[in-house]
DNA sequence: TACCAGGAGAAAA
DNA sequence: TTTTCTCATGGT
């Protein structure tokens, strides 16, 4: 028995959001990587951190043929952290990467890891110092194709300004409103999430008002662009 | 100069 | 149990 909240989201609303959201942006083709590992370190990477920041650490990584998990354990932390510098925390970063990749590799790797259920796998992946939820999810979602619902900061923030949560949900409370809502589907969790984000980017960066005012016009005209 | 970016964990209250 | 602090670079 779960001990999250029960929180009821609108099927259809979250739907409509979807689809607008597609219809705006296309698909996303996410997660920008060319393996299931490098998906993960990515995950782990991009915590609190820009992306284009985190292409670069990988940059680093791929150049140095160490984006694996046996050549990242390989490194010593101090040039491990160098070439994650550009992530940003890459103290605590370099840490937690060897934390994931001793279990990664504890565990026998991606081929071993996708025989298990998702919860048993949530559950292990959540058990490494430095895997928090979001990051897990992220890689249930984007590494090993499972229908979980990543919660961020920019679904907080435009589903609290949409009206339809207040934004201060548990983390847990808000991924099992949205996979209960919208069904277990795979595919559009790895959609609407990529979407999410590329909306945020697009409107925040340029000004973060035009956010607002974007769904201030979604809220009167059922548009968002 | 100040703020933000695809968080998480430890410490303090 | 909840809140606050710390980690840090690079772009706007």
């Amino acid at each position: 028995m779960s001990s999250h909240a029960a929180l009821s989201l609108p099927r259809r609303r979250l739907a409509s959001v979807y689809q607008r959201l597609l219809a705006t942006y296309r698909p996303q083709h996410w997660w920008p990587a060319d393996s299931p590992f490098e998906v993960m370190v990515g995950a782990v990477l991009t915590q609190n951190a820009a992306w284009a920041n985190v292409e670069r650490a990988l940059a680093n990584l791929k150049r140095h043929r160490c984006l694996s998990a046996p050549g990242i354990l390989d490194l010593d932390q101090e040039q491990l952290a160098d070439w994650l510098r550009p992530s940003g925390y890459f103290n605590i970063k370099a840490g937690r990467l060897r934390n994931f990749c001793q279990w990664y590799c504890n565990a026998g790797g991606v081929r071993r890891l996708r025989r298990r259920d998702t919860a048993s796998l949530r559950y292990q992946l959540l058990s490494v110092n430095g895997i928090g939820p979001e990051t897990a999810d992220d890689i249930l979602l984007y590494a090993f194709e499972r229908p979980v619902f990543v919660i961020d900061a920019y679904t907080r923030r435009l589903f609290s300004r949409l009206g339809l949560i207040s934004g201060n949900e548990g983390y847990e409370t808000l991924r099992h409103a949205f996979e209960r809502a919208l069904g277990p589907d795979t595919k559009v969790f790895n959609e609407y999430h990529a979407l999410i984000v590329r909306h945020a980017k697009d409107v925040c960066r340029v000004r973060p008002l035009c956010l607002r005012c974007e769904l201030r016009r979604y809220c009167q005209t059922g548009k968002l662009a």
